[in-house]
DNA sequence: AGAGAAAAATAATGTACATTAAGAAATTAC
DNA sequence: GTAATTTCTTAATGTACATTATTTTTCTCT
């Protein structure tokens, strides 16, 4: 069944009986984004919530200069979303683009507030959730700053091993915050040790 | 009163009764540091969180060749620690040291399990503090791989307005991801224009 | 207040990565 | 299935920042 995958995912945290079950489904819609669609773009508001449950999207952003920064890849059974903007409703700052056919479940940011006030015990999840997001962002902020390209490049692979041969080189390098020209380069170097 | 400041941070978010008040009160103690001093240090057990009501702290990792990477400043009004070991229990990787003398409230693992049996409230207001943070940490990470040594120093002085002139340039560099050399060499051009 | 230690400034040289440009290989589109 | 686009590779040159070393300034301690 189509929602045995977010139900799981759920329930790593909290439990939920038939009833909140059917009522947390009910505040889902799903959706499906052809390869090179957006479901989100810099400028806009954020009205969703996403969680993908097939196919990868990519959430980047445009700076100053033109040049396009990939903040995360989202695959089969991750959230995604611009949560600054979905949050406060204020314009995004990431545009979020499919790199494959995918399908996402959605929810909008009324329905999101709701489920607090309706199951409660969803303040605990996204409580640890977000707890353990966190733990991952304060980690990668350090690394970006401290860590070689090479580093960042082996940190990919060991984070994301699916989407090596998955995804196109550019879209690794602009993750990585390099050159195209950069990563083939160290690709090279690395190949030949 | 001592616990006024902690009281109007969680009532940002939820709102406590005098009963509940007096309760998460009494999860926490009192702790003085002396500048140098340290409240953890990488490879120890993460027994405490922190929220700092005097002073200023930083928190920092040594990476492999022996360089500081500064993850934060916490300083009053802030909540400070280091939330992976925390959460886990493993071995930390950071340390966290006075830049000042400096005062806390410092929660214990146990207690922070028990405020949410006891005040589960408290699962929302951490809901709300770390999607906060993550929002912060998101920009963050992206800011580091994309921004210039300069941006990066001119983002600072408006995160930090207050923390300019009270801290050394080798702890502003060590936060910026340069060397203290380079960030002398920065000023000076910056300052010539 | 004065000695010693730490931080900051300056400068020379080195390195990781960017930029530009051109050709080769792989995808996409009709 | 071939043209058109996009991606990837390679190479030359440029730049932001690191490293090392020396001197000057500021802070710390008793």
């Amino acid at each position: 069944m189509k929602y045995e995958l977010i139900l799981k995912n759920i329930s790593r945290f909290i439990n939920l009986n038939q009833e909140e079950q059917d009522l947390y489904i009910s505040l889902f819609t799903e959706k499906k984004i052809k390869k090179k669609d957006f479901l989100l773009r810099q400028g806009e508001i954020a009205r969703h919530d996403y969680f993908i449950t097939k196919g990868c999207l990519k959430v980047y952003n445009i700076d100053t200069k033109g040049s396009e920064h990939i903040s995360m890849f989202a695959v089969k059974d991750w959230w995604s979303g611009d949560m600054a903007s979905f949050i406060t409703q204020q314009p995004a700052n990431y545009f979020i683009q499919a790199l494959e056919e995918s399908e996402v479940l959605q929810i909008s940011k009324e329905n999101f507030d709701l489920l607090f006030e309706r199951i409660p015990k969803f303040e605990r999840f996204y409580r640890i959730l977000y707890q353990r997001s966190l733990v991952t962002y304060i980690q990668r902020s350090d690394q970006n700053i401290s860590f070689s390209a090479e580093d960042r490049y082996l940190n990919f692979i060991k984070k994301y091993p699916s989407l090596l041969n998955r995804i196109s080189q550019k879209n690794i390098a602009a993750y990585l915050g390099v050159t195209p020209e950069f990563l083939s380069l160290l690709r090279k170097k690395m190949a030949s040790m």
